[in-house]
DNA sequence: CTGAAAGCGCTAACAA
DNA sequence: TTGTTAGCGCTTTCAG
């Protein structure tokens, strides 16, 4: 592997030359940046990020982190991050980190100095992990959002949007708004139509109520559930692939700027037609 | 942060004692280890992950390259993938590269010198992304198996064992086999059972024939397509929770000695009922 | 068993 | 505009 050195001897420089074309940080003469350009390509010279890192104190490295155990959010939230981070003009790397709720795993891990920040998913209401990153300086997005948010980058659902989308479907086919957020353990039965979102608690209610004729479902979540259930389910989809690298984003402008706290960025749920749905009797 | 010189400060020894003991890499009278690890406790010292890289020419880092565009391979193969390399008592990190078919990328990519391995998903028969890694000297790993892939590090799927599972169920259920692998454009109309492999295929058969009546269908995949179909589909899901622990095992494992390259790691799909098989009428 | 010292490849003052 | 040089934090000979 050809090194600045290298470089920096066949194109009759010295090695700091080569280091102010490579980062723009220094004007330099047509001339010779062309003579060290054209020493780079002939070398097929590569910068060791990690040097770069070392040597400038930023190591263009950003962490996922995500829950140990698979809850099935599916691939394009990462790939999207993946894709965002190394899309940017320069190039960051994302790395995977698997943790568990408490912070002392993460912490641990900033503490290697590998990364310049964290995004960080499934964020919870009270998350240890939340705490862990601020008391140890690094910066963070969050997908999601703790109790909160306001401070912290953060990017999620638009649930205010969502729920619009959501209700303007079920008024749409003729069912009557009411307010009766929460849990409740029996559904009376006047209520028609439903918004749900856990899946446990949508295939109880599966099981009491004939869908779509007694009572209209509509999920609030991820495809796979919603395909497999009979009638297939109309779904809220959440916007994984958007959010992975809007989160992403956020954080490397964080990065870039300092100063700034890149406002958050709130994305609704796409409606997506199923048979759980109907008209009320 | 705290840094080897302030441990050794600490613990009034050199900055190579500690370094010993941190790798474990000479011998050290217990009594010397115990004050430098207590200084190391005191201080909360993590070691440096990029300094040590930089010096020790290995940064226990490996990249998963896979496609740019989500192929819907879901989340599991990339989280066990994530916790396999973390997992090691010493501890990699897993970073994502979202590459292109052609291997001009993940060539430019390794030339950073940020990884110590590659492993590589969605092999194809003939892969440039392979050539430019075996170009590049860079250790990896398969996911799959190029046409020839002797002397490759890889891990795939059990296809034998799959195919027999496979018709273990259709003729349990009463279909007699025959022989007719390949692309046939049309179904001669003896034919009582397929086993598929491709999606779009599937929804083209399911369009000419009565599913599971005239024709029963097992289908190779991935669960995602083969929940939504109608019928739902008997599906032989791919191990992806598997095979990407099983990748970096093998990566990993080849890193560490040098000499031996892994046994390919075969694994089979298993057979997940759905409504698409049946007895042949 | 322990320490001194020379790098790893690069960035970034500070000088020229 | 360019060069000299001192690190970044760690590993690793080579002496002692």
């Amino acid at each position: 592997m050809a090194t600045v050195r290298d470089v920096a001897e066949r194109a009759g420089v010295s090695i700091a030359t080569v280091s102010f074309v490579l980062n723009n940080t220094k004007p330099v003469t047509p001339a010779t940046r062309d003579r060290v350009e054209s020493a780079m390509a002939e070398l097929g010279y590569h910068r060791n990020v990690l040097a770069r890192a070392l040597a400038a104190r930023s190591t263009r490295i950003i962490a996922l982190a995500h829950p140990r155990l698979d809850t099935g959010f599916g691939s394009e939230f990462i790939t999207s991050a993946s894709r965002a981070a190394r899309a940017r003009a320069r190039g960051y790397h994302l790395v995977l980190w698997p943790v568990d709720n408490d912070g002392d795993e993460i912490g641990e891990l900033v503490g290697q100095g590998l990364v310049d920040g964290v995004v960080l998913m499934e964020v919870l209401l009270e998350d240890a992990r939340v705490d862990a990153l601020s008391a140890a300086g690094t910066p963070f997005a969050l997908i999601g959002r703790t109790a909160d948010p306001a401070g912290f980058i953060h990017v999620d659902i638009d649930f205010e949007q969502s729920i619009a989308v959501a209700l303007d479907h079920l008024q749409g086919l003729g069912h009557r708004p009411t307010v009766a957020a929460g849990r409740a353990l029996r559904l009376p039965s006047r209520i028609t139509a439903v918004i749900m979102m856990n899946e446990l608690a949508t295939f109880g209610v599966m099981t009491e109520r004939v869908v779509p004729d007694d009572l209209s479902i509509l999920y609030f979540g991820t495809p796979g559930l919603a395909a497999i259930a009979n009638p297939q389910l109309t779904l809220m989809r959440a916007p994984a692939a958007i959010l992975g690298g809007l989160g992403v984003d956020a954080l490397i402008d964080h990065l870039e700027t300092p100063g700034a706290l890149p406002a958050p960025q709130l994305h609704p749920c796409t409606l997506e037609p199923g048979a759980s749905t109907a008209r009320p009797r």
